[in-house]
RNA sequence: GCGGACGUGGCGAAAUGGUAGACGCAGCAGACUUAAAAUCUGCUAUCCGAAAUGGGUGUGCGGGUUCGAGUCCCGCCGUCCGCACCA
């Protein structure tokens, strides 16, 4: 007698350690089969998996089991982006070596991945934190430098000038340092820099090619690297300062020429540097510029300002015509030329500066009869012809553009000019647990590479974190060597490379790992691209992007004979939970302040949540992102234990889209669980009935057949197109009819194949019906079932009967029947005779298959 | 500030411009049980109605296109995500 419950505390071991013995998912790089390549984006060790991982490592699990049944030669790897902040973190607060805490929470998130049976080839597991590991990816780094990819530049820092340590944005609150409380500067320090931007067309027309990622990741991207096309051209100054003589801008909008009314500097740019230095006011305002973050929604947020510096440059259209130019502190020293004209009237943020300095608004472009509408609190930048323009007035904006470009080329005072908002790519970072940079500098050969068999470039393991900043720099030891050209005492380069890196080429690791080189290129080209890439929205632009960039910069080299990397792309939604929270005094402060309970802490009672074990009410907050600061946390790993993988991995899968958020609740996982548990008694009933003994109680059952194979057909193009909710929706239909359905031999062979439909999903049951059915092979080796074409249409339809698109009456009718006989059959219904009550028929709409629309 | 998305029952949602709410959760009623759990059956957008194989309303709000709009267009409102040193 089989057990009638599922027991998953046995069942999921059982197989979990047969596959991994049969070593069923070692993908193999000889195989003939057709590839598919499924990736998901590698976790940072944080410590414990949480359920966001669960989520994106299950969808991506059940398309690489459903290749797998398809035929396709399937790569699914695992590894660690193990390189980064919090093991440093780590290492000040608990004092223990970031490797020690990486590679723990490495061993103990590679348990808990295992727990929930996925078919990973964990023989190709990396960690980025390993010498054998980063070693290649110093080598790809010196392939770029020597391919001229790599350079020089000083560039700005958060630095907290009492812990005298550079700061990542995420540590700066609200302008201050996170440990120290003091408030940040910006610090200039010389680093190095990937030239991202001589990719920047590549990579935006490389997008085109990307048809199987999401638009809206694509547009993003687009709008990341932010082509403009416009107008370089310089104002010269009217009073000229020493070599400086004149102020070279950018605009996009060449069209307003003659709505300038002043010039505006970065506090960077070198003539705003240059007449700092005699003037104490300016130097002063400089030095505040400086005191602003480093990131665009604080410079674009913050109060605009300005400084006069008495200067003025004549209009490259009317030398008499002299505008002011200002310092001002939301002009970028990194876009464009560092230096921009205003054009109050059409653009918000000159707009908003004119005000306060009392600058003239000219409007240059009005829609019709706006022509003399005066500019209020609001920049117009809608289409329109241009006025007030001299001999630019009546043109449109486009023209207009164009003139003024073909002109400036003529008189040789600017140029047609293409800019990017995409910046090269600061790999420095002033930190232990990362990459170390295979740079040595020499006073006399300067920056000399590291030669490749001198890597791998290894992290020295006798640091210690008692004091901020960078240990590597305070070593004894490590950064003292020798120029590798010359032979002279010299320094290592002490940054290392930002973690970005680690992740921008892993994917070719997996696919490739030889000892003595990062890949090789051919076992490459046989797996790549990457099928199907599965990872949280939040990388939608920096990690794909770097990622792509690697890909093309290494294709530049002759590295690579491809240039991007992912072929299609699923950005997954996040996990949440209700938030539980009161209001309570500070007892010092006597502020309120709130203070949040994890789900653990509360109950579900009738008339609301409490305290646990019979506490005061709670309050219950909005679903949120699971965080450590709300404490809305749900950890997987005593889920996994209580219900077993496979009802944890359904739950991931069914009701929400895959792409949107996922509210995480109890008494879904127990929806779940009762849904394994009826799998399970439609399987052990199948345990001592043959096809033969079911054919003989009930004969067939052609409406089963026909919705088995329907949903065969349904489950497939759901799992190929990641809808995993709709694929659930589907085997709940298939179950609920096959529940109903008296015995017969078509009942028999759903309930067989049922298994295999879920397999992909819930393998571990799957596997387990697959024994009790009497097979002797794994159901992970099994194929997907084929289905029947013709079974998939039905033969009868439901045709919906409108009278003035408001459905009156519903018809089933033979599918095919022609126009007419619907149209007979629609106006004979009684129904529909009630609602037109005699009046005249304009108009009668039939779709065949579908509805008779009767316009009245 | 800039860029991107999303908005449908009590909840998660489904719906090539063609019957809105499939499927799941929760709830209600019943069966089984000494009882509970589990399981099974039925109902479950909303308003009017005793009920109807009766009618009205209904996909964030306001307009528009169409025989027909959750879906397309225009304008709002709200929420969420990203913004270059978090990963």
């Amino acid at each position: 007698m089989t057990d009638q419950r599922f027991n998953p505390l046995s069942a999921d071991k059982r197989w979990q350690t047969r596959w991994s013995e049969d070593g069923v998912f070692e993908a193999n790089n000889d195989s003939a089969k057709p590839r598919s390549y499924v990736l998901e984006m590698f976790p940072y060790p944080s410590g414990r998996i949480h359920m966001g991982h669960v989520r994106n490592y299950t969808m991506g699990d059940v398309l690489a089991r459903f290749r797998r049944m398809q035929g396709y030669e399937v790569l699914h790897p695992m590894g660690w982006d193990a390189f980064g902040m919090p093991a440093e973190n780590a290492a000040m607060e608990k004092k223990v070596h970031p490797g020690e805490w990486t590679r723990a929470n490495i061993a103990g998130m590679r348990d808990q991945i295992k727990r929930l049976g996925f078919a990973l080839d964990w023989s190709r597991e990396i960690a980025t934190c390993e010498p054998d590991y980063y070693g290649h990816e110093q080598a790809l780094f010196i392939d770029m430098f020597e391919g001229g990819l790599v350079y020089r530049k000083e560039s700005a820092v958060n630095w907290d000038p009492v812990d005298m340590t550079v700061l990542a944005n995420e540590q700066v609150i609200d302008g201050k340092g996170w440990r120290s409380g003091a408030a940040v500067e910006k610090r200039k320090l010389s680093q190095w820099f990937l030239k991202i931007t001589d990719f920047a067309d590549a990579l935006l027309d490389g997008l085109d090619e990307l048809k199987g990622w999401p638009e809206k990741v694509r547009t993003m991207q687009e709008n990341w690297i932010g082509k403009s096309q416009g107008l370089q051209f310089h104002f010269s100054l009217a009073e000229k300062q020493g070599a400086i003589e004149t102020v070279e801008v950018f605009s996009t909008r060449p069209d307003t020429i003659f709505g300038a009314s002043f010039v505006a500097l970065s506090a960077d740019h070198p003539l705003a540097q240059q007449l700092a230095q005699k003037n104490d006011a300016l130097a002063a305002f400089c030095e505040d510029c400086k005191k602003s973050g480093t990131t665009a929604a604080e410079l674009e947020t913050m109060e605009k300002r300005g400084f006069d510096t008495g200067l003025t440059v004549t209009h490259p259209l009317d030398s008499s015509w002299h505008l002011p130019v200002f310092v001002a502190n939301f002009v970028l020293m990194d876009y464009g030329t560092g230096a921009v004209f205003g054009v109050p009237a059409h653009d918000q943020r000159d707009l908003d500066f004119a005000r306060k300095y009392a600058l003239p608004v000219t409007r240059v472009v009005a829609a019709a009869g706006e022509e003399d509408t005066a500019i209020g609190t609001e920049a117009y930048t809608g289409p329109g012809q241009l006025v007030n323009s001299r001999m630019l007035d009546g043109l449109d904006i486009l023209t207009a553009q164009q003139t003024v470009i073909d002109q400036a080329e003529a008189e040789k005072w600017g140029k047609a000019q293409t800019t990017w908002r995409l910046r090269d790519w600061g790999v420095s970072r002033q930190r232990y647990w990362g990459t170390p940079i295979p740079i040595i500098h020499c006073d006399d050969c300067g920056a000399v590479p590291v030669p490749k068999d001198q890597l791998p470039v290894t992290l020295p393991d006798d640091v210690n974190f008692d004091i901020p900043g960078n240990p590597l720099e305070r070593h004894a030891t490590w950064k003292h060597v020798d120029c590798p050209k010359c032979g002279k005492p010299a320094q290592r380069e002490t940054d290392t490379l930002d973690t970005f890196t680690n992740s921008s080429w892993y994917f070719l690791r997996f696919a490739s790992q030889p000892d003595n080189l990062p890949f090789d290129a051919e076992t490459v080209q046989k797996w790549m691209p990457v099928s199907q890439y599965i990872g949280g929205i939040e990388h939608a632009i920096l990690h794909l992007l770097y990622a792509r960039f690697w890909t093309h910069a290494l294709a530049s080299l002759g590295r690579l004979d491809f240039t991007e990397p992912f072929e299609s792309l699923f950005t997954q939604g996040m996990v949440t939970h209700e938030t539980y929270f009161e209001t309570v005094e500070n007892t010092e402060t006597g502020a309120d302040q709130i203070v949040y309970y994890s789900p653990d802490e509360v109950e579900h009672r009738e008339g609301g949540v409490f305290k646990a074990s019979g506490g005061a009410p709670i309050a219950v907050g909005r679903i949120e992102k699971m965080s450590k600061s709300k404490k809305n946390v749900v950890d997987p790993d005593p889920i996994i234990e209580q219900y077993g993988a496979d009802a944890v991995r359904f739950f991931m899968l069914s009701d929400s889209p895959p792409e949107r958020d996922l509210p995480w609740s109890e008494a879904g996982i127990e929806g779940s669980w009762r849904f394994v548990q009826r799998l399970w008694r439609l399987f052990v009933s199948l345990a001592d009935e043959t096809e033969s003994t079911a054919a003989a109680q009930g004969g067939e059952d052609k409406a089963l057949r026909r919705k088995l194979h329907q949903t065969i057909a349904g489950v497939a193009e759901d799992i190929e197109s990641l809808s995993f909710n709709k694929a659930v929706a589907k085997i709940f239909e298939l179950i609920n009819m096959i529940e109903k359905a008296k015995p017969s031999s078509d009942r028999h062979n759903a309930i067989r194949t049922l298994a295999s439909i879920v397999a992909p999903m819930v393998p571990h049951i799957a596997e387990e019906a697959w024994a009790l059915f009497g097979e002797t092979d794994l159901i992970a080796n099994a194929s997907w079932p084929e289905f029947d074409e013709t079974l998939l249409v039905e033969d009868e339809v439901t045709i919906a009967i409108q009278v003035r698109g408001k459905l009156r009456d519903t018809l089933s009718v033979a599918k095919g029947s022609d126009k007419s006989t619907l149209e007979t059959l629609a106006l004979g219904s009684e129904k529909v005779q009630r609602t037109i009550d005699g009046a005249e028929i304009k108009k009668v709409i039939v779709v065949p298959d579908r509805l008779v629309n009767i316009v009245i």
